[in-house]
DNA sequence: TTAAAATGATAGTAAAACTATCATAAATAA
DNA sequence: TTATTTATGATAGTTTTACTATCATTTTAA
């Protein structure tokens, strides 16, 4: 049996959605390679036309602007993340087993999942290692925020304070502890990569090494007493 | 006695010592105010030029393009940062109360400091948090470190992370835990502001909090034991 | 006081970030 | 099946951004 995993996207993110045709797919998978080979900031509508046989104009037709196609790949991430750790997790009764697997999870350069034909995880792990904080760092993040174009993001977090708090409700900052270990998985990642002087894992650049530092972190923070 | 502090930058950054002439110190002062206002995606050298009197082309006379100015910006915010650390914790014996002096520092919304007229402090603090990512966060990020763009930073990071040495000389992570923190300090206070769900300061959005937080999650980790 | 350096004024270019129009192809509903 | 809606392709055009170039004028430094 072949299961088609499909993360409900918030519609205004979209003007079409491109789950919904070939060329919306083709979309999706092109502008994961193009902005994780070149970069945000060198991506345009223009290339990715061109590099997927359409016009401008049809992207147009599915995302008003490359920011909201950015917001969008970046969401699903972090939807498609939640399945994960929903899936991964399931049936684990101890919480600190738990909280292990997730930080494993967050951390861990992911492997393309089959499921998804026209993502490419691995890819879009790195684009959201790279460029996820653009996704909330301008200044229209209020009205995006508005719009709930963070909702997954949001949602994530509070899974994982709450699994935080199981390990010990009484914890006092169990969302910002959240926060700080989804965003620390990507940032020492790319500091590692490409400013080790910022962490300890510069020689081996290993990932291990970066759960090993999140899995401390977190447990020295919430251990009770 | 009035001191002036000037911090010494990598001249890769600049085309023309902005810190050498009127014109510059005009530029330095409006695109912090510029950038500030209307984040760094509205900001263009030709609004700034408008802003000060002069044409693009003077700009484009100071810093090759915008992405070298914020580097600069934001280097020369790590570089007096680092100035006020040092003097701050000056004396200080207990490396304790030091690393708590450090993370106050951090995490606190500066005044402006009278002694820089070209530079309001306060601006460019909110320009760190919101824009100092994008900094590092770009496909050059290689070759900008060869030009040792990010070398305020790492001095910064490196300066903290022997405080946390000299707290705990057995802790095994005291430069990961460093650039953690200092990012921290940062994205929990945006977060606090526009994204408050993703923390746990929602409530009372006091900077204090935050400070907690951070001071819990470095001394939880650093205890001996 | 004279040469060098910095600034101002103006012009121009390539690319980015869109919007608009119209013809055609594909899907769908009557 | 035809009629009609909907999606796509092809083309063109606009405004803004991100620069570069030139030359005259002013300021500064030797």
């Amino acid at each position: 049996m072949k299961v088609h995993l499909q993360i409900e996207m918030n519609d205004s993110l979209y003007l079409r959605n491109p789950e919904g045709s070939e060329l919306g797919k083709k979309i999706l998978k092109h502008s994961i390679e193009l902005i994780h080979k070149n970069g945000f900031e060198a991506f345009t509508f223009k290339r990715l036309a061109e590099d997927i046989g359409t016009t401008e104009a049809g992207a147009y037709r599915y995302f008003e602007n490359k920011h909201k196609l950015l917001v969008y790949l970046i969401s699903w991430y972090w939807g498609w993340l939640e399945f994960q750790i929903s899936y991964h997790t399931n049936n684990i009764k101890d919480p600190i087993v738990k909280l292990k697997k997730v930080i494993k999870l967050l951390a861990s350069t992911i492997e393309d999942d089959e499921q998804t034909t026209y993502v490419n995880e691995a890819s879009l792990y790195q684009i959201v290692i790279s460029e996820g904080s653009k996704a909330y760092l301008t200044k229209q993040v209020g009205e995006d925020n508005k719009l709930h174009f963070f909702k997954p993001y949001k949602d994530l977090c509070a899974v994982v304070g709450n699994i935080i708090l199981e390990c010990n409700s009484k914890y006092k900052y169990p969302k910002s502890l959240s926060s700080t270990i989804i965003e620390m998985a990507h940032f020492q990642n790319f500091f590692m990569i490409h400013l080790p002087a910022l962490t300890d894992f510069g020689k081996n650049k290993e990932e291990s090494e970066i759960i090993a530092f999140l899995d401390d972190l977190v447990f020295s923070s919430i251990k009770k007493g």
